[in-house]
DNA sequence: TTAGTACAAGTTGTGCAT
DNA sequence: GATGCACAACTTGTACTA
């Protein structure tokens, strides 16, 4: 049932003589009714002249006819059941405010739309994605390839939703498991940022890796200051104590999270340059996110790695930059308790909105496309798991905080200058090897 | 009018949707009934070509309409309702005298006029909205200790959305007039901020103040230099160059802005300290929302005062945060196009979200109980005029607005604490007169 | 810049033939 | 008596003039 052709007043959205060019796009076919033709609006709905007619008598008559059958006549020009064709009247929303009279209509009025109110909730329960069919991907995990999610950005049916957010759910099940192994991605350290793009996306060989027995590792050290209090004989101390035996987090967090953006088609068919813009705009606040959920879902209170490594306890007097990447982030998670099904869409919504005034126009619209379709999957999710009003306060936090987890990528890309600033300084010869070419891309400004 | 070189500089149209020509300055965006598009003005209100006419007509018939629900419908381009539409007609203030004609019309209009003044009346002996219309409002006037369900279980009709939304539009409405008189709030300057809170609403006494003819004045002095940049003996320069022909418009606003919230009942009846509270956290924010919102729906592409005055323009230099302030605020607006409707709800919700920690748990109930109604009113009134889908982006446009507004809040209040310690050194002895208190509250960090 | 007007086109109401 | 058609009556927004 077309939702945009309302009901009540409120809802009377239908609009007046159009201008010429839109005349023939909007002007109507087919009577809702009888399937007739016609070219015009009555009482809100595209009708031919007959049933526009009988619904004005109807009203006004105010009689109320019984089906001789079973309630549920199909409605065809000439169709003589006037029960059921009146309430096809109803059903497709014809407006009884608009006959205009002086007679006293309103109970019939009432009736009609309390009437409509019914059958609409009746659609809805029947029509929109009972979550609880929702599974964890299981139907998939035997899938060997590489995941994909298909590519349907038409919203014609509540199952695509359902669909579309299985597969989500599957994919961040893939990732999630892949960063809790083994998995560095030591391999593609020296590849370029091209060759990333265009590699094969490590998600689809989750079963080489595993989860080491013994994590997560003590936090056993800890030093007194941090880089940004030492000199460099401190620095060279400091150094020889750490022992290497946590995953280099922000090469590995970038790596995967470009493996899953390919999993992406809307994404995955941008040129290459526009991508590049994209991951540059949204790569650090997309990095925060993921850090902050999944130390969320381990209950830490803080930026909490599956391998024990927690940056905020490396050494005392953290500064203020440091505890808003580090401790501030988190917090929101909590107080939004957010599932894994927000979680996969918030990501998802992150990219679509890295929309820069860089990229092609037509990249704009694919990205503006995909943000309208994702949002509204979040949107139908958070409607039937949580009711109309409750879902709709519960959709703005969401989205809120969009806007919050890119302001902590911003600073989160801050605190990694002051800090690449700051050991370079210590150490000017550089000892270190260079960071990848891909979290350069992630953390440039 | 402003200088070539600031044109370069500022108004990059690409930016806009819209081109912008010096002779669009001051012509209105939206019509004040319909929220359609207009460029001018008609009968005294900006109005587009179609309710232009409906007024005319409706005046030149004399006929008399009868609204079929409930006289509350919301006008929208293609709106049906002849009663409610001419009722607003006459709200915002069309003047039937500006009608020009030979027939004799003046009962009509003597009747329009005593119509315009019993709605006046009506509206402002109820401390300007009425409460008891709200079942909203009159649960908590009610009820403040016992637990309570949601209240808002009452509001799945779309009467009570459309009624609350006229209602604010209202409010809105009279917060405009009394912007764009003479009122500046002058005798109250000296009030402390109890008091404020305790005196009684400037907003019903709309009909005392009238907007000066010869606005907006020109802005016909320039600085060469900001108050960042000069000695002591130039801003004595400055000070005697700068003419008081403009109105003090920080205090002008807060003062209405304070007034506006007291119309608001979940927020009314609030304990005054969670009050101060609320308002320190999100007043710097409301007030960019209005400026930002009032300078687009005039057309400007920086912050811009209905008597003429133009921060931005005043002296060459602009820093970055004074773009920021008085450019970057106005962008968004133009990118989303936010209608009348739209920003009522939006400044609502950002009182809503001054939800800290310093405030009781029963205040923070009731806003986040406000937040909830107010952004499914928001919610349902986008889907309705967009659809499904794109009803849902535009609430999340809308929604991610607001943490944008917040960020151009804080860099508003960093803006005038630098000015003021730059004045402050600059003139020690402060022979201005010290900002109201209030000033203060919505300033302080 | 804004008031007035002519016109096209959409929509409602109604008499009449079936 | 119910139905659908044709057309009259009315409403609306736009384009244009002054």
């Amino acid at each position: 049932m077309p939702s945009s052709e309302n009901k009540s007043k409120f809802l009377d959205s239908q609009e007046y003589p159009l201008a010429f060019e839109e005349r023939n796009r909007n002007s109507p076919k087919i009577c809702a009714i009888c399937n007739g033709s016609t070219n015009c609006f009555h009482y809100g709905v595209p009708s031919c002249n007959g049933c526009k007619t009988f619904f004005r008598r109807c009203i006004l008559s105010g009689k109320e006819y019984q089906c001789q059958s079973e309630e549920c006549c199909l409605i065809t020009k000439g169709s003589r059941c006037k029960a059921c064709r009146f309430k096809k009247c109803i059903q497709v929303g014809m407006n009884p405010n608009a006959i205009q009279t002086s007679k006293n209509i309103s109970k019939m009025i009432t009736d009609v739309i309390t009437q409509q109110k019914e059958i609409y909730k009746s659609n809805d329960k029947a029509n929109i994605v009972d979550n609880s069919q929702y599974k964890y991907g299981s139907t998939f995990l035997d899938d060997q390839s590489s995941p994909k999610i298909s590519p349907h950005l038409s919203l014609t049916s509540e199952i695509t939703f359902e669909k579309t957010l299985n597969e989500l759910l599957y994919i961040e099940y893939k990732y999630k498991l892949l960063r809790e192994s083994l998995f560095t991605g030591h391999e593609f350290w020296g590849f370029s940022i091209d060759d990333l793009f265009l590699k094969k996306s490590t998600l689809g060989s989750v079963e080489n890796y595993q989860k080491p027995h013994n994590w997560p590792l003590p936090m056993t050290f800890k030093y007194e200051r941090s880089v940004f209090e030492i000199d460099e004989n401190e620095f060279q101390v400091q150094k020889k104590k750490f022992r290497y035996c946590y995953k280099h987090w922000i090469i590995t967090d970038a790596i995967l999270t470009l493996d899953y953006t390919k999993s992406l088609p809307f994404f995955n068919n941008l040129p290459i340059n526009d991508k590049k813009c994209i991951i540059k705009h949204v790569g650090a606040s997309l990095l925060i996110a993921i850090k902050a959920f999944y130390s969320y879902v381990m209950n830490h209170k803080y930026i909490y790695y599956p391998d024990g490594w927690t940056p905020i306890i490396v050494h005392k007097n953290a500064t203020n930059l440091e505890v808003e990447v580090y401790v501030e982030t988190v917090k929101p998670l909590y107080r939004l308790m957010l599932t894994n099904e927000e979680f996969c869409l918030l990501k998802i919504l992150i990219i679509c909105c890295g929309v820069s005034a860089d990229i092609s126009n037509n990249s704009r619209k694919i990205l503006e496309d995909a943000k309208e379709y994702y949002s509204y999957i979040l949107f139908a999710y958070l409607q039937v798991k949580y009711g109309n009003i409750k879902g709709a306060t519960r959709f703005a936090d969401i989205i809120s905080l969009i806007t919050t987890i890119f302001l902590y990528g911003q600073k989160f890309k801050e605190f990694r200058l002051l800090l690449n600033l700051a050991i370079e300084k210590l150490d000017p010869k550089s000892s270190r090897m260079p960071l990848p070419k891909i979290v350069q891309l992630f953390m440039e400004n």
